[in-house]
DNA sequence: ACAAGTCTTGAGAACGCTCTCAACATACGC
DNA sequence: GCGTATGTTGAGAGCGTTCTCAAGACTTGT
């Protein structure tokens, strides 16, 4: 019969320590001003014990919950996840959210929320209050969300937006859409194309006029035209479908997409091949996202690295380091690369 | 400026509706014994304030962590990741938990823990002590290792094994593999398909010998062979290249391969392009986990769907619905279906 | 109508931790 | 050598909830 261990508090090590309960959470804690010799007996005894101080206890006393919740959208999460295309935005935060939290001592939470719900209050105020986090992040759409914004700010938790430049309250974190846009637009110039066209991401998100802004100025930069070769979707495969079909009966003579999500670039690829061209010798394509599935297409897919972790990381760090009150309103851009695969080539000669 | 909201309290709805905290809490919790006319009354006032009741607070009284901690592996886990293969376990782990977990006011986190390091028990001990989760699930390897199964049953927390079927502390919660194995041999049977090799997962992992025997099974019942018609890979994409370049070298008359993995069904894949053979006019292909990866290849996989994410929504309910020493060492299969997609078709008729 | 039960409500302790504040020890300046 | 700053330690309250237990209100059976 294995024996039932106790769960070992800060009394227990206090006691083997022989010092007070205090003194056990400045050594926790990495307070100052403990001298080296006590410091050291009180850290063998937490060791010998395997003494780790209990989140709940620590929240309930007033300090940090170390908890970090990730707000995403539950219904395009929901929807990617029951069709099996992969939740890579959720994957991403959680990860690089994890990665970062753990050696802190945080945690990381995940929460789905709708955002176009009238309750988003109540549902978000829920978590809230159920959790106590000690930041938000918030992903699009819920980024420029103002009931979401305005009810954090109300309640003083820190928070991070992704996916949105506006100078508000809580961090500002963008993925360097517009730069992004203008290295594939440059990236497929420099092959040689001169009719690029871009499947747009729907308004309500910023980053989908940012990208357009990005594809736009290098067009201009290059003296190319841009006249009817912007199409708008949703993100979704369908109306990526449409978007390319569009495009290419409007435009014979396009040579080149970029496709503002890899689920369109995916559609523009079967448009492709049910017209009988061939990717890329026919059709160059650049896509967004870079998610695992456009590794595996045939011909693999030239992507924009949205660099999620990464970002969600610079936001997990600047929420764990915030002063309670320092309403630093940064805005911070992280890069996005291009990850070249075999959709991208130069176009085809013309007869 | 924002009126800054205080955190609402069980006290504070006390206050409102006239009654002790007790009665408050009993009625959040919707216990026995209140008279309807008072429960509505406070219920009221719960609603009017918004209150939810704090789960570090909850968790301190000694009462239930609302938690379910959810163990994968580092190691895979990370080295997936960081190759963007895509870490479909873990999505499917954190929304078929979350969506199950929710409802039940209950949240789900993800920790991730090293199978091999030799100091598993302090790791995921410290995860333990810090959150004191209402239960655990395990997934493979960790569902195996008896360190891990013996720490939490030392320390009374609920946990399910996924993979694993030792009756052994804890629930065991299966996918069914010898099923899974038998059915796509058995499809590939049907096809006409006389010589069907197997690539299989690692010894360590129980579910790789369950799918050789439900292979084997299958074959026998068929009359068909199985000499030589087994490898064994690591679930990863190179040991996929190499066994099926092993396969296909020794039987040049194989017409179908059953992968362990998505990964090694890539692989094979990929080995029957460089060898000028089409999937699956020359080769059929069946891989096991149906992760986003195997929908956009050309062609698509037909591929056994693992059920993870229905296997712990079934571990969750469980967990939460246990008895504080209700040891019920269950052991559950959840089936694993098949997804016929474009890669297996009958064999080629011989010269 | 009374004893014995059941239902309903509340008071107070407890959970494990950190906070504030006070006490004592040591160092420093003159 | 004395007063003051600074460093070090501990005592006690408090965080928001549920637990245990007791008290009062209401049934029921005889």
């Amino acid at each position: 019969m294995a024996r039932v261990r106790k769960t070992v508090t800060i009394r227990d090590v206090a006691e083997d320590a022989g010092v007070s309960l205090q003194t056990v959470s400045r050594v926790v804690n990495g307070g100052p001003n403990v001298r080296p010799q006590l410091r050291e007996r009180v850290q063998a005894a937490i060791d010998k014990l395997g003494y780790v101080p209990s989140l709940a206890a620590q929240r309930m006393s007033g300090s940090r919950s170390y908890i970090i919740l990730a707000i995403n959208d539950r219904e395009r999460t929901l929807a990617d996840w029951r069709e099996r295309i992969g939740t890579d935005w959720v994957d991403q935060m959680l990860l690089g959210g994890i990665l970062t939290c753990n050696p802190h001592g945080y945690r990381m939470m995940v929460e789905l929320v709708d955002t176009h719900s009238d309750h988003v209050e109540r549902e978000l105020g829920a978590a809230l209050s159920a959790l106590q986090p000690d930041g938000v992040i918030l992903t699009p759409p819920h980024s420029e969300n103002c009931l979401i914004t305005q009810l954090l700010a109300e309640r003083r938790i820190p928070f991070a937006r992704i996916g949105s430049d506006a100078p508000g309250p809580g961090i500002a974190l963008t993925m360097g859409d517009h730069g992004a846009a203008h290295l594939a637009t440059t990236h497929l110039a420099q092959l040689g194309h001169r009719r690029i066209a871009m499947i747009a991401g729907p308004d309500q998100y910023s980053l989908s006029g940012w990208r357009i802004d990005g594809w736009r100025r290098a067009l201009a930069e290059l003296d190319l035209p841009d006249e009817g070769l912007l199409e708008v979707g949703d993100f979704g495969y369908d109306s990526g479908i449409r978007a390319a079909r569009v495009l290419l009966d409007r435009h014979p003579d396009l040579t080149a997409i970029i496709a503002s999500s890899d689920q369109m670039a995916l559609a523009a690829l079967e448009v492709a091949r049910e017209r009988g061209l061939t990717v890329p010798d026919d059709l160059s394509l650049v896509s967004f996202d870079n998610t695992p599935i456009v590794r595996f297409t045939q011909p693999p897919l030239t992507a924009i690295d949205q660099p999620i972790a990464a970002t969600v990381s610079r936001a997990v760090e600047h929420l764990i380091a915030r002063t309670p009150n320092g309403d630093d309103d940064a805005v911070i851009e992280v890069a996005a690369g291009l990850v070249e695969r075999a959709s991208t080539a130069p176009p085809p000669v013309r007869a």
